[in-house]
DNA sequence: TATTAGCACTCCATCTCATCGAGTGCCAAC
DNA sequence: GTTGGCACTCGATGAGATGGAGTGCTAATA
């Protein structure tokens, strides 16, 4: 049992008592409850006044005088940190997360889509997952095949082996038959740059070569300035309008102000990447998001767990929805997951 | 002027009068607001005779006896073929999508993904862009390409233009040297057949070729044996959120239902569908759809235009909204952006 | 000294009731 | 055929009244 900060035994019994129950009615916790349903040796006069000192403290709040209690962010934070035991998965719902990661596993989108599809799917929250972090992204290999007249399919394999794909419209097209020295020379040329700065860092490079081989060093540096600046998705999400179930965002104007963030993927990564880069946390790699990071998320958590390919942490996987989440549950489905992931994508990857 | 069933030219202007004060204002109309707003010549008492013609005609209803009127969706219906007048785009606007189809027109997702962007951004509700039905492709080229130990990339051409890029897992992969000449075989085998028929029919006409070229046939087969069902995205939809900020949305449980529809994939794509089958529309090649299609989809209209490849109608263009959409500005919008689809993939096709 | 029973109090949720005003339907007059 | 006038309807709004869940506090109890 770890260390426990400030609050003694009855004051913690009492706390994790009122989350509980919060976390499953969604309604404002009162003594009388307390003592019926999670009975402890204790009079409601009694309860009443360890709640009273619990909400002195900061872990708990009335929405009135004289309502029930619920959990501040910082009753919400003590609950994961200390008091929360993590319900380990059942054997089926297990069972029912590897039957997902024996299929299909030849792409890393493909892999990552699913990932947010399955968690919005067991969580019913929304489900994201990240792809890995284009900035530990290294190009491997470059491809160029001619599809067309004037054409190149420009096909990109990076260190994750991830494949993105892209087209370019060129004016001189390279002869066909200069496609595969061209790739070839591209190839060895980008090798181990990462992919973000390809293209400005490699054109200095490229230059260089312009008199020794001439041709193909034109060539390449004709293919990649018409390159469109890389536009991929940086993650998956899924599942966000099952977030209208939850009775927290019955309210419009906290609903739309929830859809507006999950729909800017910038923003939702940041945030994502915020948690990353927590020093450490109760569970494992699981990371609890209580406090609001941005003023306008106002009201959303997040469970999420960092993979890890080939050993090394590239970006998340979790859960968002309202503060009041069976966190229990879900820690253990995203770090379940999040091996998976791992796993699978490890396999891609070289 | 069109032929005008039903209505004598007075309850035409009246209705007229009717439907866009509901637009504008989404307030229920009422006789005396018709003849100050719209002065025609004649007192309330009148207007309010013919108004309670055209309910008795189902043109028109009231929320509950006296209050003002709002259109049916037999109004609305009879507004859009019969009463409005296309509100031509401005100069500004024209230059402004004008502009967005400038740059990067190299990849048939990234038009059409900035097509709902656009059609979302300038309606201010949720813009959709189909992908070129997958029913019309065909194949046009086949490349391989290996990116690592046992992984192929396979490179999908279409006749649209479309590039679609696929990985696979295969245990026996095919020598380095073999894979120019089997992408070429494949090429042959598949030129013309639809892309959806691929795996199954090509399947029968390789086995043909196991005497003749028997290593050939036999890893092509191979190849196509592994690649995963292709799901690939069928539209583009954005801008969903901003459907929060009509007053008809306000409500949790029809917003709910909305966006759950339009997060169904399939759905939207078969309303489409259901729309560019209609035979003819008054306003050219710009579909207003105002009855529901699906029990669930309840008070969602859409005003949408199919765009062409190479004179073929191969997919649609448009807008998900409210029935109170302002339709005489959306249908000339939504016609424009559709030909400037038109063309820009028209030049990536072959 | 810690706990508990009891009680007064607070505040929300719910209901009812009255009022107001926008809008209607209809009739009689033009 | 059109219009002014008038009674009527009905939702929206706000002001009490009521009930109940839950609290804080105090005095009694172990």
């Amino acid at each position: 049992m770890p260390e426990v900060p400030e609050l003694n035994p009855r004051e913690r019994e009492i706390l994790h008592a009122v989350v509980r129950n919060y976390i499953t009615t969604a309604e404002p916790v009162g003594s009388r409850t307390v003592v019926k349903r999670y009975d402890m040796g204790l009079s409601a006069a009694t309860v009443r006044n360890v709640m009273a000192d619990l909400e002195e403290l900061g872990y708990l709040k009335q929405l009135h005088t004289s309502s029930g209690r619920v959990p501040t962010d910082m009753g919400y934070r003590y609950y994961v940190s200390y008091l929360m035991r993590v319900r380990d998965l059942t054997e089926e719902e297990r069972a029912r997360i590897n039957r997902e990661f024996e299929e299909n596993l030849s792409d890393v989108d493909e892999v990552l889509r699913q990932t947010s599809h399955l968690l919005a799917l067991i969580s019913h929250q929304a489900g994201v997952a990240e792809l890995p972090r284009a900035a530990e992204a290294v190009v491997k290999q470059v491809e160029l095949m001619a599809i067309g007249p004037g054409r190149l399919a420009v096909l990109l394999v990076d260190n994750f082996g991830r494949v993105r794909t892209t087209t370019v419209e060129i004016e001189h097209a390279p002869a066909l038959e200069a496609l595969p020295k061209l790739s070839a020379f591209l190839t060895e040329q980008l090798d181990g740059v990462p992919v973000e700065e390809m293209a400005p860092a490699i054109q200095r490079r490229l230059r260089q070569y312009l008199d020794e081989q001439r041709l193909l060093a034109e060539q390449a540096l004709s293919v990649l300035n018409m390159l469109p600046p890389q536009r991929s998705a940086t993650l998956f999400l899924d599942g966000a309008e099952q977030l209208f179930e939850q009775p927290e965002f019955q309210d419009v104007e906290r609903a739309r102000k929830v859809f507006g963030f999950l729909g800017e993927e910038e923003k939702v990564v940041g945030l994502l990447r915020a948690m990353a880069l927590e020093k450490e946390s109760r569970h494992g790699a699981v990371f609890i998001g209580i406090e609001d990071i941005d003023g306008s998320v106002e009201g959303i958590s997040v469970v999420a767990s960092p993979y890890q390919i080939s050993g090394k942490q590239v970006g998340m996987v979790g859960i968002l929805g309202p503060r009041r989440m069976p966190y229990s549950r879900l820690s253990s489905l995203v770090s379940y997951t999040a091996g998976m992931v791992g796993r699978a994508l490890t396999k891609l990857s070289r």
